[in-house]
DNA sequence: TGTACATCAGTGAACGCGCGTTCACTGATGTAC
DNA sequence: TGTACATCAGTGAACGCGCGTTCACTGATGTAC
């Protein structure tokens, strides 16, 4: 957060001319990039739908990437706390908690398709943006905390390390979520829902680490 | 391929002032996309890198689109003929044989970054482009093919459909490839390749649909 | 074999457009006294 | 409490740029006769 010297971006009253300029781009580019994809959305156009000049951005932002990542991390907040809650609410039961946090994996790249692309496709590099790459990490956390519950419950020998069942789950959730989870005209259309694919996905990996499948404690 | 009244686009030399001037735009688009994603090409780039004036390329391509179209396509061939070439050169064992696919997948996704990201990033509309559509059908047949081999191989009951582990297979590959197997300053470093992840992630799958182990013959 | 013609790939100049970025400015706000 | 001042968010005009797209054209090629 190099570009401002407010020391609480998230005040919500801080009297600019405007109100919270720094707010309205951020959710202006959200809606471009929700609209367009990642590529879809220039400083112009967000500032256009703010209701500023073309040269009130630049108070707030370098450049437009400095916009996008911020909405990546904001995506990476968002994301880590609803897999979070998903992880929370979900039973103990190891099979029923990783469906759980699936679909809450799933729900938010459907349901926040803006903040998805930002986060995975919008190629910004990881450098210069440590705020950016920490939120990420957080992210990865929560799946790194179902991971750790579900190698506990593994049989098989050798246990695989935690890290590489949440890689694993991250990926075939991400896989799923990309090709077949999101309104895009070139999806291909499927013969089951995204939920269903990721969870027999899932139930079927979890019997080959030998984890008890649900109801037979 | 409607741009073009050319029966047969694929021949070598047909008079053109240029010489081939279709194919030099399509290879110029490759290299644009490689270099910088599927939005950070131009029509008036590519006419650029093939020597020739900016109004050229429309006399093969309408738009933008329909030559990033040809491009997906001509990728998704490419990944047919490399999936296919695996599949049919690795062990008749099931779990070999996926493993073999799998590095297939990863290294083409590697080795094409700008095909894979013309196939899978670009966001085509479908309808348009029935050639496009096509080609990847074909590109997904292989990996069907190869889901029917495990599928027959599976133990567990209810058998689950060829189509649905063909869909998994799918979506782990592309989201390893996604996340991890491909260069890109966004992509964090992982404490293992690619490769391993995919080859543990479908061995634990194949576990999980009680396929047996590679030499337990 | 030679000539006249039709075809059409590629030219190059031109256009309007939206973008990124800059600049001196202005005017609302907060604050020192 | 009131005034003078400093700050700085946002203005609006301007710029150069590259893009997409069009147009009448030109000149190489193939072919009819």
């Amino acid at each position: 957060m190099s570009w401002t010297r407010d020391p609480n971006p998230s005040s919500p009253r801080r009297g600019y001319h405007h109100g919270n300029l720094r707010e309205a781009l951020i959710q202006a580019a959200q809606e471009l990039i929700g609209a367009k994809g990642p590529a879809g959305f220039t400083i112009a156009e967000a500032a256009r739908l703010a209701g500023v000049s073309p040269a009130a951005p630049y108070r707030h932002f370098r450049d437009a990437e400095s916009l996008l990542a911020e909405v990546a991390t904001r995506g990476f907040e968002a994301f880590r706390t609803r897999l979070a809650a998903a992880l929370d609410s979900a039973p103990a039961d190891p099979p029923r908690a990783a469906e759980t946090v699936g679909r809450a994996y799933l729900a938010f790249a459907r349901e926040e398709p803006a903040f998805y692309a930002a986060m995975f496709e919008a190629r910004i590099a990881r450098d210069p943006y440590p705020d950016l790459q920490a939120a990420g990490d957080r992210a990865f956390g929560v799946l790194r905390a179902l991971a750790d519950r579900l190698s506990a419950a593994a049989r098989i020998q050798p246990r695989p390390p935690a890290l590489m069942i949440a890689l694993h789950i991250w990926s075939t959730s991400h896989g799923i979520a990309s090709l077949f989870g999101r309104p895009d005209p070139s999806r291909r259309p499927l013969p089951m829902s995204a939920e269903d694919l990721l969870e027999a996905s899932m139930l079927i990996y979890l019997q080959g680490l030998g984890v008890p499948p649900s109801g037979s404690a």
